[in-house]
DNA sequence: CCACCGGGTGACGTTAACGTAAGCTTGTGA
DNA sequence: TCACAAGCTTACGTTAACGTCACCCGGTGG
């Protein structure tokens, strides 16, 4: 009831983002402020919508891919379904994630691996040095 | 030696690259090949630096990171402080790697933690039905 | 009156690592 | 000789998520 607007300013300060951002994602039509003459105002709505966007852009998420999941909140009947196409969604990407991590874990350790050698190489150059 | 040299074909098999590959390669100043009129050619050299190329990609490293790092081994001489500093590099990327696979564990953590608040919301549906 | 501030709207720039397409040459087998 | 394949060069396209710039508008304090 009492949806307290936010100006872009305040939002950005809210949400630690810039203006630009707030307006990308209005283009991209992520979020629907209300518009006060030119000025935009952000409710409730908008504020959960950004708080989810951010959320999932830690995940991972594309914008595109979130637009539709936040779509799927909007049409507001068959919550059942919402929700299991949502944890369908986000497990694949944490499969990804996980998958992400263990190249990661693989990259890391033959890093590792090739920093010992060459450590080891270095060391040839100090016995030399000291003969 | 016995440079046996490889013509781009032979080189995008070996590799597993496109031509377009090489091509940018050479035009950013990372390989060197050879010219038998138009046609390049590949010799040892390229080929190890080449490979060096896509070790470094594995872990992250820029193009123009690796041409500075390759450039360093081109002077020939200095080995000990060209080592040293390629493992300097090296160990920054290694502890970007690990900050990057500690985030996205976090991250990990985190989905699935919505992911288990998720199928618990979904609980209630299956219960609401069974009433 | 005027500078300034907050906000708004395009439109173009940025970054990385190639992909793609057009059109030219050169070599080769039928 | 002709067509075809492989290479070559040049140049523009792609992707994502904004940043930057130039310019406009309306209200306000001095």
């Amino acid at each position: 009831m009492d949806d307290d607007y936010l100006t872009i300013r305040q939002m950005c300060d809210a949400f630690d983002v810039t203006p630009r951002t707030l307006r990308f994602y209005e283009a991209k039509e992520l979020i629907f402020p209300l518009r006060d003459g030119q000025k935009r105002l952000y409710g409730r709505r908008d504020r959960g919508r950004l708080k989810l966007i951010l959320q999932g852009k830690r995940f991972g998420f594309a914008l595109e891919e979130m637009r539709q999941l936040l779509n799927l909140y909007d049409r507001g009947d068959a919550q059942e379904e919402q929700l299991r196409r949502t944890m369908n969604a986000a497990r694949e990407r944490l499969a990804a994630m996980v998958r992400q991590r263990d190249e990661l874990t693989e990259a890391i350790d033959d890093l590792r691996a090739q920093l010992d050698l060459a450590a080891e190489k270095l060391a040839t150059f100090g016995r030399a040095a000291a003969e």
